[in-house]
DNA sequence: CATTAACATATC
DNA sequence: GATATGTTA
């Protein structure tokens, strides 16, 4: 197996989670814009969750109600439980608890927060490969699943069609994910068996039915990446969200990498992302192959990963 | 006072 | 084990 191919990881990350939850039990905020917020008094209470409708009107997390609904004045506003005067996440953890049991029947999770969660997937891939009889996937499968890199342009999406192109300006979305993964499988299938990718692809898989099986038992959506690792599956889930996932083959990350702002990798957020593009004056992910090992653990010390 | 709370990791 | 620091949502 190549280096950095070893394992199938995703991560789930559950839609503006405490928003679902508050949806849940209350029909009336369902699809509409609404936030969930924390305390009152002061500015109309301080933003915690906001719904993708509420997004759409420029609406974001951590801003003060009172702000908010001069973006979007018919914004619905759902308020965190408050016990001694202190905001009580009760209700959440207790749907989190839901989320994890469902999530828990597919593999080995490991919580990474009240709406996110890690799982190592080679495992369960590996007894699903062997139990697949033909060894093919259909793309229908793959419903919600996005393919990092896919379509790739002047690229045919079947054999037997020579004259269709890949064409932003007639496609919408969904018809050029379909594409995408239509693609994808045409040219992974070929070449040796059971490769990484065809690994990934069968995680996605998984991680379809699991997402399936999440709004099943719970009602509440999420998105997924999966890749080889955690750090990977992160950034895979944030690029098609919400209600979506998103495979990121190894073979895909120097494209993505070379536009990436180095703030957007997870932990490099805040000051070590900072210092990083101060130290060495780039700005992307990409720019960091100029730079040794030896070089980038000079300045960035042991500890921290180089 | 005006995010705030949770979580992980480093340090004493 | 407590405390400080960093990161995220």
């Amino acid at each position: 197996m190549d280096y950095g191919k070893e394992r199938v990881v995703a991560l789930v990350d559950m839609d503006c989670f405490y928003v679902q939850v508050e949806q849940r039990l209350n029909p009336a905020l369902r699809n509409t814009p609404c936030v969930v917020a924390q305390y009152k008094t002061w500015k109309g209470g301080s933003i915690i969750a906001v719904s993708y409708e509420a997004r759409a009107h420029g609406v974001t997390r951590n801003m003060w109600v009172d702000d908010a609904k001069k973006l979007c004045p018919d914004l619905q506003v759902a308020r965190v439980r408050e016990s001694h005067g202190k905001a009580d996440l009760t209700h959440y953890r207790e749907a989190s608890v839901e989320v994890i049991e469902v999530m828990s029947r597919f593999a080995v999770i490991e919580r990474a927060s009240i709406d996110e969660a890690y799982m190592d997937l080679t495992a369960a891939v590996q007894q699903r490969w062997k139990n697949m009889p033909d060894q093919q996937i259909n793309p229908c499968l793959l419903r919600t699943t996005y393919i990092q890199g896919y379509p790739q342009s002047g690229q045919e999406p079947s054999a037997d069609d020579d004259s269709s192109q890949v064409d932003d300006s007639i496609m919408d979305k969904e018809q050029r994910r379909s594409i995408g993964v239509q693609q994808w499988l045409a040219s992974s299938s070929i070449g040796e068996q059971n490769s990484a990718e065809m690994q990934l692809t069968v995680g996605a898989l998984i991680v379809e039915e699991m997402r399936a099986a999440v709004e099943k038992h719970t009602g509440f959506r999420c998105s997924a990446g999966i890749s080889h690792n955690k750090v990977l599956a992160k950034l895979a889930c944030g690029l098609n969200k919400p209600n979506r996932q998103t495979v990121l083959p190894l073979d895909s990350v120097a494209e993505l990498f070379s536009t990436l702002p180095i703030s957007k990798i997870r932990n490099l957020g805040g000051k070590m992302g900072a210092s990083i593009t101060e130290t060495l004056g780039v700005a992307n992910m990409g720019d960091l192959t100029q730079f040794s090992q030896a070089q980038l653990g000079q300045h960035f010390g042991e500890k921290t990963g180089f």
